[in-house]
DNA sequence: TAAGACTTTTAGATTAATCTAAAAATATTT
DNA sequence: AAATATTTTTAGATTAATCTAAAAGTCTTA
């Protein structure tokens, strides 16, 4: 309707994959990970490319607006670009509720699969996929999953690194989740929801003797034990 | 494992999705389409592309033994690129179940999100949703699911048209199923299973006088029961 | 603060997928 | 079987995304 009378145009802007994997992977390394902006380097070993390439792409991005770009000052996104990002992760995280809990795929097998159809182009697709799952909060590694206008539910948690001897905590997230701290997790029988307790401090290697679920007791290296996101019961 | 003693190199070639939907394409104005062969046109015209463009993949699909083409002669499809076109039509028709069955999508909404999610790579995945599903043979539209081996169901069937007047069938498939077709059949509540009597036969037009699930009566244009596969019941 | 180290950008190529225009091959029709 | 029409291929460009090598800018540290 070419209208003068239209005030707001909403530019669905076709993005391709790989601008898409762009921008999630500047989410990541500016606001995700609390600093301003992210840097070429960084976007480029997330991204597996030459810095470079890392350049090239982040003129064509400022050019769309989708980031905030001055050369060698590094790189953040505008508010479109940070609404794509968050749709992107909104959809990865809820196609991973889908993997587990339709599907029963476990937490170590999902990363790739939802990485492809997070780029599935349909938002009464993730509209629809959203009820059918129930509007989760949280993915299966306990990751907040975005609403449909980019707000992300904030955890509040304590490492289990900094659990006192004597307290007990649920597992409610992970802060990175490698393939091989999950796989670890699922040998010693650890997932979200279960309850650690904290038996021990050993100060020569700052690991813990713990209580899993009141069941099993073991020992939890300050690596692990800096990686798993706890609440306090 | 280099090993001098294994035998079958089962080689996963990983196609960009345009490959992809070539393959398809020339599956269809081949072997789907009764012909031997797929012509240039017909899948520049499929592809939305220009004939230069068909010719260049053609080459290039070739190469990767994924056709056999002979410039002038048409082009039909390899073992292999049977395989991997019965692979994603296998994948599509699945997507679809899922959409209609699980998400409450109706059949005439769900062609483009499973074009997409088609291109999702984990056969792993596929066989889950397969299981999910309930090993459906056939998709929304009554069209085969091909099984793992690229073994397509075989429907028998009998046009509306070709129904005499006084036998009653139900609706099995659909010849073509564009969008206008569809949205049509959802007017006139004529969907999958749906049972059609014939009244009468109006020679002038060919169009026919029905009854749709014994309740309402009404005209059918010859080109709308050409589309309509029914089981005789 | 100047030298060296590191980061980032530029320059120049490459590959996949596309286009238009023109040439070549095949098919159809008179 | 010529002439004409249609289909298909070749030739030469273009765009997105990538690369390597070299130049430019910024940071760190002696």
């Amino acid at each position: 309707m070419p209208s003068p009378y239209f005030t707001k145009l909403t530019k669905i802007m076709l993005l391709t994959q790989t601008e898409e994997n762009y921008l999630k992977a500047i989410f990541k390394h500016s606001e995700e990970a609390g600093k301003g902006v992210a840097t070429t380097n960084a976007i480029a070993i997330e991204m597996n490319t030459a810095p470079a390439s890392v350049t090239d792409m982040l003129r064509r991005l400022s050019e769309k607006k989708l980031i905030n770009y001055e050369k060698y000052k590094g790189v953040s996104l505008t508010d479109s670009g940070r609404q794509v990002a968050t749709e992107l992760i909104r959809k990865h995280r809820l196609w991973e509720c889908f993997l587990v809990d339709k599907l029963d795929f476990e937490w170590d097998e999902i990363h790739d699969i939802a990485e492809q159809l997070e780029h599935v182009n349909s938002p009464e697709l993730i509209r629809r996929l959203n009820e059918y799952l129930g509007t989760p909060r949280f993915d299966p590694h306990g990751d907040p999953i975005p609403d449909e206008h980019g707000n992300i539910p904030e955890r509040e948690f304590i490492t289990l690194s900094n659990l006192e001897p004597g307290q007990t905590g649920e597992l409610i997230g992970l802060q990175e989740h490698p393939d091989s701290l999950m796989k670890f997790l699922k040998k010693i029988n650890v997932a979200i929801g279960t309850k650690i307790t904290v038996l021990e401090y050993n100060e020569f290697d700052e690991s813990l003797y713990i209580q899993i679920n009141n069941e099993k007791k073991g020992g939890l290296s300050r690596k692990v034990s800096d990686n798993l996101l706890m609440k306090v019961i």
